[in-house]
DNA sequence: AAGTCGGGGGC
DNA sequence: GCCCCAGACTT
């Protein structure tokens, strides 16, 4: 299964710039922040400007947190911005400045988590480490359990089949651990992917549990049941984010009334505030709210 | 183990 | 309109 996920892969792969050869370890921790919960093709220009500006650590260390909020832009989770702002100060000041290369020391970093950690190691420093995402969960619960989709969490069992299932020779081979993690989350993101997926482009087909069950569909337990969006608080502090991007400081009062959500009661509003100002994610001074940085 | 945390593109 | 996307962190 190595070698014909691994040919498949050295045709099929997206050309994205984290993945060449010349990308900095820097880069690729950028690239992997960026991407939890978001799709490439909406990181794709986020991080060539980041790149452009923040080059290494110490850039990203010294920038202020509005220009770190303003650049990030609408890829989500701010929070996840400033946490690879601290990540960056982290390395500066432990590191001296040079992205750590063992999953341990990645680890201790802020917003740097098992799957974050595993990926820069394996993809940055060649560590055989086994990386388990997303797309990796769905390819192997199909492929192995003969399942249609992994459930919800990521369980102890699953790290353990994850780690099986790799080749023996890829836990002592850092290059050879690379390519087949990275083999399989390509395959989740172009062919094995979570709605309607390409079955007959498969490089494995004949070898899927899933396909030789007759693809099964998901039960009910498996349904992740997505997130509900509109009048949550996630939704409002979106809107109040959008608002303190376009720069200028705003009266709390003009930015608790302004926002474009009739529905949304001046409660939850003043809740939302508390929690970005909470968060790091606003600043305020008397009246006045920006982004923080700007006051 | 469950909740929270953005935002947008595909179906 | 719903679903999903290279998760992390708190409770």
């Amino acid at each position: 299964m190595h070698f014909r996920l691994a040919q498949w892969y050295a045709q099929a792969a997206r050309d994205l710039p984290w993945r060449r050869e010349d990308c900095s370890a820097w880069g690729v921790m950028v690239s992997e922040i960026m991407l939890q919960q978001t799709p490439v093709v909406r990181v794709l220009p986020r991080w060539e400007e980041w790149m452009r500006r923040w080059p290494t650590p110490a850039a990203t260390a010294a920038a202020s947190a509005a220009e770190i909020l303003t650049v990030w832009d609408r890829l989500g989770y701010p929070r996840r911005a400033l946490r690879l702002q601290a990540a960056a100060q982290a390395i500066v000041e432990r590191h001296g400045g040079e992205v750590p290369g063992t999953r341990q020391e990645l680890l201790a970093l802020p917003g740097v988590g098992e799957y974050t950690a595993a990926a820069v190691a394996c993809f940055a420093f060649d560590q055989p480490e086994v990386v388990v995402d997303t797309n990796i969960r769905r390819v192997h619960a199909r492929v192995f359990s003969g399942h249609a989709l992994p459930g919800k969490t990521f369980t102890a069992q699953q790290r353990k089949l994850a780690h099986d299932v790799m080749p023996q020779t890829a836990h002592d081979d850092g290059e050879l651990a690379c390519t087949w993690n990275i083999a399989a989350m390509e395959l989740g993101a172009l062919i094995c992917t979570a709605r309607a997926p390409k079955c007959v482009e498969c490089p494995v087909q004949d070898l899927c549990a899933w396909r030789a069950a007759g693809s099964p569909p998901a039960t009910e337990e498996q349904q992740t049941r997505g997130q509900a969006w509109a009048g949550t608080d996630r939704q409002v502090r979106g809107a109040m984010m959008a608002v303190l991007r376009t720069g200028e400081p705003v009266q709390r009062s003009v930015l608790l009334e302004t926002l474009p959500l009739p529905e949304a009661g001046m409660e939850q509003r003043v809740r939302c505030l508390d929690s970005l100002l909470r968060d790091g994610l606003a600043a305020e001074d008397k009246e006045l709210v920006a982004l923080p940085g700007v006051i």
